[in-house]
DNA sequence: TCGTATGTAACAAAATTAGTTACAACATCG
DNA sequence: CGATGTTGTAACTAATTTTGTTACATACGA
């Protein structure tokens, strides 16, 4: 959803775009938006301004973000290493195998942003407007 | 969790274990051990018996056993790709999104994989007696 | 044939995620 | 300055997924 959110500002490019609209394209509420759009920034991948007449917009371009930033930025970082697995103290296999499953999927996990990481968002659009069915004028 | 119920059987080799014994190991309940064990064995990684003194045990080594594989065999192939999102098909973006996204979703799945494809059960259990921490008497 | 363990269904509970409503803070325009 | 429009945020509800429970038919081995 991150990535539908950024594309769409992509898009935009320059211009600053409400919530309202993010969430009218796609066919959520302002208020998910808005949490997503607060994760984002924090990351420093778009730049929000409040008041009137305002709204957020790419923090740069869209060949300079990669989606392993984006990535990180909206995923939690213990995206399933450990799902809060229970502390099953009586059995000293599951105290001990935590520790090593962690230090694997982590690694498991460094490959995957390996891959997003050779990818930006620029990409993305590009490969979007390749497919040739997606025209410019994006409704709403 | 399908990993920890794997490592107990590697360290089982050869014995069968039931479902009980796993779920008191893993502090679950059998029921659930069984449905993860119903994966396994679509995945030809465990070799499971029905009847009195029977249960569960690795279908090959541990060593001949990825870590792909159990991903493959548990996760349902299509972890995050296409969360169920909307139709939303008010807006083009929306629609011609989603296939891009697949594509880059399933890239990035395919690099995690590689990289669990070069870790073994094995691997597993010999990181785990090498933290020292773990007696070879498991509780229970 | 008896005991034990799986396969499976049906359901309950818990956790997660998505969505809603409401409102204060605040920038911009007139 | 004041009206307007938009974000940030809280509190809550709803929907979905995951996890756990109970129950029981089936099947295998001794």
């Amino acid at each position: 959803m991150a990535v539908h959110v950024l594309a769409v500002l992509a898009y935009k490019e320059g211009d600053r775009v409400t919530s309202r609209f993010l969430a009218g394209s796609v066919n959520t509420n302002p208020v998910i938006i808005r949490r997503l759009l607060l994760a984002l920034q924090r990351a420093e991948l778009v730049d929000t301004r409040k008041g009137a007449r305002s709204g957020s917009r790419l923090a740069r371009a869209p060949g300079r973000i990669t989606l392993a930033q984006v990535f990180r930025a909206v995923e939690h970082a213990d995206t399933f290493a450990t799902p809060a697995r229970k502390p099953n103290a009586d059995c000293p296999v599951g105290n001990c195998i935590i520790a090593t499953l962690e230090e694997i999927f982590t690694s498991a996990q460094k490959a995957m942003e390996r891959d997003l990481a050779g990818k930006t968002l620029s990409d993305v659009i590009e490969h979007i407007r390749a497919s040739g069915l997606c025209s410019k004028t994006k409704g709403r």
